[in-house]
DNA sequence: AAAAAAACATGATCTGAGTCAGTTTTTTAT
DNA sequence: ATAAAAAACTGACTCAGATCATGTTTTTTT
């Protein structure tokens, strides 16, 4: 599976589940009292910009879009799946809200995790808090290449980045079912919907890839990240 | 003195200096013995993305530039004050390199924080752990609001930004010498140096600023506000 | 099965900002 | 002081991608 060199506007969330295993007995005990289990249905809002940030939130199982927004705009800055955690910036000193909006892009488990709770195992746990800080710089750095991406590659270098990701950071496969509309793939990539129309067709006209429904499908992924590179 | 609201272009590091408080006579004493003066002239690099990480750097003096290059393009993601520190994403299990360029805009004078050292502490002082998550924390979110201001501003919101955050948060007055030239004025803003110049003379013309050399005046911080909240 | 509503698609037009090709001003070097 | 080099500036041109207007297909509702 060929995987991007450069710098590439996809955006996943780095594995949380290891920073649970450096929590000590007692602390994994406070833990389990102090989550909540929540649904999520596909649309559902998980956590709104401006809000106050009482908690964490744990992906167990589904798939978020992670944005920032104003009166007008909206801005991707992430994919979490499940393993990822959401409302991390929150923990800094200045400020008690969501710094994001999060809303479910297909069905979603979460676990709310107490934010006091949760200020409690960093300042009491080095290697826990060791684990945040992992978590941090990686998400950083994603958001770092995301930001590179969308300043400087073009249109269809970004869809082609944004496709491999999917293709190989979500599903690990060629072929995937993508609960996306047009609309969200535009929102995803930082593009109008027509243009991801546009390319989307290209790219079906050179074979690159099929799209049948939400199937799709990368014949060339080597091609694919030639653009991605390129521009 | 008028603070922007919404996502601004403007990203400039928390102050480290609070964290090295939390550290215990003994850490600091290892911490004093690890550490590496050195000075840099304007334009000098201090780190290089790419190349192996043995360090963290934090600067005693001066004001850098801290960016992300390719071949062709590159992307400023921060001005690094006084007090701030630079390679922290580096601290990441899953790489040992730094992650992006740094480059003095005027002389500075910085300090090399071994990285195992850094390491050492951060695994073992979870309060000093807690205040580098922090830093984490608000350097992400000057991060995110960067991006959105690049992605969804136009051309005059973004300088307008950028003047006033270099007003406001890096000499704390409305008159100030800074030492940029308009290639690198265009760098910071992310526009062409041509771009940076035709609105600078529109900002003049309409009497918002003055400059004079390296010195720059800003005489209606609020119209300016307006122009950067705008788009 | 029909009607309504989303979603998808396409062509035409517009525009912000980059690029290019210069000129003028300022700074630096000799 | 003067030549050379660098920085600042200007206007003409170009283009990627957004927007707009409209049409078609698919999905959902009743």
């Amino acid at each position: 599976m060929i995987e991007n060199t450069g710098f590439s506007s996809c955006t996943l969330t780095y594995d949380m589940n290891t920073c649970f295993e450096k929590l000590t007995d007692e602390e994994l005990h406070l833990f389990e009292k102090n989550k909540l289990e929540v649904s999520y249905k596909k649309g559902e809002t998980i956590c709104k910009q401006g809000a106050f940030a009482s908690h964490m939130t744990f992906i167990c199982k589904g798939l978020v879009r992670l944005y920032l927004e104003d009166e007008v705009n909206t801005l991707t800055l992430q994919l979490v799946p499940s393993g990822g955690i959401i409302g991390l910036t929150s923990l800094t000193k200045n400020s008690n809200v969501f710094h994001y909006s999060a809303m479910a892009y297909q069905d979603t488990i979460a676990q709310h995790l107490d934010i006091n709770m949760f200020r409690h195992l960093i300042e009491n746990n080095a290697a826990f808090a060791t684990e945040i800080t992992n978590v941090l710089c990686e998400s950083t750095l994603q958001t770092y290449g995301r930001f590179f991406s969308f300043m400087h590659k073009q249109s269809f270098g970004r869809m082609a980045d944004t496709l491999l990701c999917i293709a190989n950071r979500i599903f690990n496969s060629m072929e995937f079912d993508l609960p996306l509309n047009r609309k969200e793939l535009a929102d995803l990539t930082g593009l109008s919907q027509e243009s991801v129309i546009r390319i989307l067709k290209k790219f079906k006209d050179e074979d690159l890839i099929e799209i049948e429904g939400k199937t799709y499908r990368i014949n060339d992924d080597k091609k694919l990240n030639e653009i991605s590179q390129h521009g």
